[in-house]
DNA sequence: GCGTGATAATTAAACGGACGGTTAATTCAA
DNA sequence: TTGAATTAACCGTCCGTTTAATTATCACGC
């Protein structure tokens, strides 16, 4: 890490922004591993290295560090996923089968990712979710799933895609995607090995490209002219 | 919902088993939304209409709660789907269709299933899974693995269904069940009306059997559905 | 260059409420 | 009378949050 020359802003000893990058780091591994109600600020200050009090100082509670830990982890996924949705440049397989290997792959850069996000998604009190929650996919989710179903209108339109419904094959291929994440403990029991091995991982990887692929392509054109019972 | 059976006077023997019954109606709920740490017992308790102190009196502590919880969801479902699994007089197209409703509909039945069996899925300290998910995974998740991984070489050998990767596609079939329904918060933000509608859960319905028909079938021009094995 | 405040960064310690768990007393059917 | 079922009240600890003190760095006049 560059010793950033002129950043050296003001303050006392140590780099205040290194500080708050350790603490929004541990608690991205700590909120994934224990949940929001589950994590300690206690363990995250530990696992961070500095003082506790460091946490309110920096982001003003517990539920302001989380909204930091999901805004991080969706921006990322966002920047990566949206960039290629926005594309002109490509045809509805290639488009599909590049945004679910750019998904897939930015999940598995970041472990920590899926169970992050898919704690904060199930947890609705009462009937709505968290504020936090809220914002999150207001923002980053509706953009997504809008662009997606764009996508998988197109496919569908220009032949390349079966004739399903849009919004329910994205809800099919997101858990596809996903699914292998967020089990990933519950994996390491049902089957021998790391699942989060490099080999594992590509395995996983090759499997949901076919698995979506040959749920959601037209059968070659010649083929789908046959009827369907 | 908090059915206050105020029938018998609550002294000394009302209903044992009823109470023992609301307790863990009550928890299953607490916990699928709130998780294992972030349920309260007072508020268990409450939601049963009974004395806390009773929790610990019918389970041992909050744990031997979660544990029961977990055990009764986990129990029904592997009754339900092992005795399709378990068949013999049904092809394999079929019978992982039966299957795959039969575990949609279960699911379906019990809106609390998902988000409490994910949350315990996800939830590795460390890197095992706390002994009661290991307990419940060895028990019953395991012989549904294998049976699954059984049919779908049967479909496989028999020409019914593509050559996939076994393992592989159970998960990718799993998700797709499942996805729907832990992202139920999400969805009530990402569309409009309530996703758990019986109009929407049809429609969720159709389109699994849609997707992972397409997704696993052989698209042979030969139907070699030959019936039995 | 050199004290000298000013201020940002960091810490130790403690507070107060929430929450899991306990206990002793009470009720009531058999 | 017995004992299972139930309750109110309590306890100790964990944990999020606050506060006050401390350390280091910078700005600046001298």
């Amino acid at each position: 890490m560059p010793v950033l020359a002129k950043s050296r802003r003001s303050g006392s000893r140590g780099e205040p922004e290194k500080t708050r990058a350790a603490i929004l780091s541990a608690a991205l591994e700590e909120f994934a591993q224990e949940g929001d109600s589950g994590a300690r600020t206690d363990e995250i200050a530990r696992r961070a290295g500095v003082n506790k009090a460091l946490i309110y100082y920096y982001f003003k509670d517990k539920e302001g560090l989380y909204a930091a830990a999901l805004e991080q982890v969706f921006s990322g996924l966002h920047e990566r996923v949206m960039s290629i949705l926005n594309r002109t440049d490509m045809a509805p397989r290639e488009k599909l089968l590049l945004y679910v290997q750019t998904h897939f792959d930015y999940i598995a850069s970041q472990p920590v990712y899926p169970r992050l996000v898919q704690r904060e998604f199930m947890r609705n009190a009462g009937r709505t979710l968290s504020p936090v929650a809220n914002r999150i996919l207001e923002h980053y989710g509706k953009p997504l799933y809008q662009k997606l179903e764009e996508l998988v209108r197109d496919g569908i339109r220009s032949g390349a895609f079966r004739k399903v419904d849009p919004v329910q094959s994205i809800t099919s291929i997101l858990g596809t995607i996903i699914f292998y994440f967020i089990t990933i403990p519950a994996q390491q029991i049902m089957r021998t090995g790391d699942p989060t091995s490099p080999e594992r991982i590509a395995e996983r990887r090759a499997a949901v490209l076919d698995f979506v692929s040959s749920a959601l392509f037209a059968t070659d054109d010649a083929v789908n002219q046959k009827g369907k019972s």
